[in-house]
DNA sequence: AATACCTATTGACAAACATCTATATGTTGA
DNA sequence: TCAACATATAGATGTTTGTCAATAGGTATT
């Protein structure tokens, strides 16, 4: 695994907005509008962010007629914590 | 724990940089000095990151006469693993 | 087909960031 | 005290990023 792609990965967890995004889906898969209800962001913010989690591989979207669907991504987060693993020594 | 502390936090891992010098903590405490060495940039530039990776609790500094010892705070880690396991629903 | 709706893209702008050079601060040894 | 060294800070600059308004691309419904 190199650099970039480490870097790329964690992008996902250091704006404000995507952990707060990253919160709301813990509790399951959400459409993008029931997302943009809960932020003070516009839907244009939104689409950018939801690029970002998904570029990072931590957030997977599914789309559905005019819906688009976004979960945590388990792959993705173990792909974090494996990285942390090796950062405690824990290889 | 807010966004903005959990977002701090992950800064730590979302610059090259500063992923290839984790890298390097991982073998132990090191120099400021031994780090710069094996990297492609400026004592400030470094100077910077480890500023940003002291900010993030992910690094301890430890100061020795004129010499700058840093290595990876498990404490740090343990809070970005735990933010993991909640977002994986293993509260 | 036409309209309403959801999401993505574009373009613009300001704020944040990574980087450098120059300089300051602090420490050790002569 | 002075010189050499390690690190930090200040200031400048280009790039990236977060944000918005406007618009485009799809999809469903009528």
């Amino acid at each position: 695994m190199d650099e970039r792609k480490t870097a790329l990965i964690f992008k996902a967890f250091c704006d404000e907005n995507r952990i707060r995004i990253l919160k709301m889906l813990t509790s399951g898969e959400k459409c993008a509008c029931k997302l943009l209800e809960e932020m003070n962001i516009t839907q244009p913010t939104l689409s950018h962010h939801m690029k970002t989690l998904l570029d990072s591989g931590i957030v997977n979207g599914r789309k559905e007629g005019k819906w688009m669907h976004y979960s945590i991504s388990e792959e993705g987060l173990e792909k974090a914590q494996k990285y942390l693993d090796y950062l405690k020594g824990e290889v």
